[in-house]
DNA sequence: CAATTACTGATTGTCGACAATGTGGCGCGG
DNA sequence: CCGCGCCACATTGTCGACAATCAGTAATTG
């Protein structure tokens, strides 16, 4: 069985938060007044204002002392150096990886997400997609074997999915994608790091290039970018 | 002139108990007791937790829910991964660099920081070179032109001013870091960025390897590492 | 005598109230 | 009519007190 773990009311409240941001309920720009969140939620104001802080920390809301905190808005060039740093962080864990000699053993987990995807993509549940989707790249995260790495990560692919949700991505088609995953467990598993490399960025590329061609509509839904 | 800002009392915790971190006067393992230093400090309990609970998110603290918060221990792992990860960081900010034409504006402000270095070389201050480093680092990262960058390069180049202050770093020779660090200067200036990387690898693994070595005598003064 | 339980002391977590600070509007003087 | 300074409101920042939780110890029971 698993621990019952009982948070404490800040950190689940910091998780609340943070879910409804990286999900786009909460949008870029909106105000987040500490006495309104804190009835609504039902906490104290000092344990709301706590996650609120948390969540600066985290790059996700900006603060100033004495004024209301804010969900961080993001500029074209802040999705592009979102993307950029994706694939540095990526592109390490595979050469990380295979160096490591830990192709074989990561590519059995990788294939084994590919087919849940599959799954997914078969029944056209872009939600499901999008989640598993995060469990392949955490998982060549975790099998490069850095802590530090995935801390770092972690923090990216939170603002990355905070964008996937913004951006209601017209994915083309969701089978291609799960191929594109499969593809580059495929040259994984034959040791090629530069190989896979090479597929991971382009890969982001694409996705990075549709989503900032289209971002201005979608930042001027909510405040006008900037 | 600057503007004088009066900072939260909340922020200048956080700062001071961040600078005894990674100045190591709080050495891994410490126990952070709310109530002491807060009466020490002089602040209120719940604002000291407020820092103390920031710092576990910026990972220079371990919390768990009811229990006495330490300063983050260091293995011998973490410190390998901590300077690996630097590698990643700083190589891509060399070439991003590089790519996007700004080898010139770089170099000029990196020659002039030599210099700075090159003085307090001369003066065998350690601190002072210690500091200096840090902002020819800094501005090689800055001028990647990716902020996204910059705030996790922030958070890896504080544990590395920590270890670097936990290891009493029997610095060889403080003017052959100044030659290596304008040796970095020059490939960059003739747009080499492979070049360039090499050398800041190398420089990293060396001081890596330098550190790892000795490390267990280090973490044993404290509590025994793991 | 051993294992379990209940208690005690210490520490962290949460809260409501109060102080500090910033923003907008009103009135006054030119 | 315009500009300056003052005032009240809203919001954030700080605090001390109280509740929840944990580790270690002593009492209890088979």
């Amino acid at each position: 069985m698993e621990p019952i773990q009982t948070l404490p009311l800040r950190d689940r409240v910091i998780n609340a938060l943070r879910d409804a941001i990286v999900n786009g309920e909460l949008v870029p720009g909106q105000a987040l007044v500490g006495t309104e969140l804190a009835n609504q939620i039902g906490v104290s104001q000092a344990t709301l204002r706590d996650a609120i802080y948390a969540l600066s920390l985290e790059g996700l809301v900006e603060t100033v002392a004495y004024h209301v905190s804010t969900v961080k808005t993001l500029s074209k060039k802040d999705i592009e150096d979102l993307f950029s740093v994706r694939s540095m962080l990526e592109s390490y864990a595979i050469r990380q990886i295979v160096a490591a000699g830990q192709a074989a053993a990561a590519v059995s987990e990788l294939y084994a997400i590919c087919d849940e995807m599959e799954g997914a993509a078969e029944q056209d549940s872009l939600t499901d997609l999008n989640r598993i989707d995060r469990m392949f790249h955490d998982t060549l995260i975790d099998f490069s074997g850095n802590q530090l790495l995935a801390v770092l990560w972690n923090s990216v692919a939170q603002r990355v999915q905070q964008v996937l949700s913004l951006s209601n991505q017209q994915q083309e088609n969701l089978r291609q994608i799960v191929l594109n995953h499969r593809e580059i467990a495929q040259v994984i598993e034959n040791e090629d790091a530069e190989a896979a490399v090479g597929l991971m960025n382009t890969h982001i590329s694409f996705v990075a290039d549709e989503i900032c061609g289209n971002w201005h509509q979608i930042a001027l839904g909510t405040n006008g970018g900037q």
